[in-house]
DNA sequence: CAGCATCCCAAAGGATACTG
DNA sequence: CAGTATCCTTTGGGATGCTG
């Protein structure tokens, strides 16, 4: 079941509105602020590859302050995403590794990413068109 | 431990790190930053039931101000995600739709809904368990 | 109706120093 | 190594008032 298909006429999915955001009929909310922040779906990625340790996410993680990672895998292991153990060695040593739930998580993610290479380009030209027709613009 | 939900593979997808915030070898943070934000998930949602008017749109997504509606389409327009008709009326009339690139998103946020769905009492208990081990922490 | 401009506050997040 | 604790800057976003 691949999310590729290009040049296929994309109908809309048929989606309940269910949003109001202060309003938890569907969680949908609490699944994207955390698939949405700056770091939480890097650091899943990451671990989608294997248990690391704390040093070894940060690493890999280009750019992530180690305030950031702990305040992202405190949060992940929180929603019981991430599982995250203790070893009671001398220096400490803890390992993350996904849980099931958080492993689910790694199909969306990907398919994220493959939306994300598939529409590069075509957002990269439309952000051009936009910019060029709106010169002063603050939008970002 | 069995999990109650069908028979998603809990094998994580294998993932390209390509992560790097500010590298931008893949696109997926351009991506996340949009499908992240507070609100451009809800208009999607939204106008994968049809085009709206933009005091329709504020309408049907409860709690979105003028401003961050404005800033909100106007992003997903400059990523050549939804088209913005203007109609030279008097008082002006605008409406918004999905383009098909807008349109193929929504297959990925129904995704998203769905695993939100499917998961969001595990995470709740998760957290709840959390919480009752970690009285005083400020995570959130 | 469909915005733009301003002001302002709260939350996110980076830098740095210190600890078990 | 794996964090805490502080401080401080930046960004997100709400409220309000005005306009074509």
């Amino acid at each position: 079941m691949s999310v590729t298909h290009t040049g296929v006429t994309a109908a809309p999915a048929e989606l309940e509105p269910c949003g109001q955001p202060h309003h938890p009929d569907c969680g949908i909310r609490d699944v994207l602020d955390r698939v949405g922040d700056k770091w939480s779906v890097l650091v899943i990625v990451e671990l989608a590859n294997g248990a690391r340790r704390f040093r070894q996410l940060q690493r890999a993680i280009d750019g992530i302050s180690q305030r950031m990672l702990t305040l992202t895998v405190r949060r992940l292991e929180r929603d019981g995403l991430v599982l995250r153990t203790v070893y009671p060695t001398v220096p400490a040593q803890v390992d993350y590794r996904l849980t099931e739930t958080g492993a689910s998580l790694t199909h969306l993610v990907k398919a994220l990413a493959d939306w994300s290479l598939e529409h590069r380009d075509t957002i990269a030209h439309a952000r051009q068109a936009y910019d060029a027709q709106h010169p002063d613009n603050e939008i970002r």
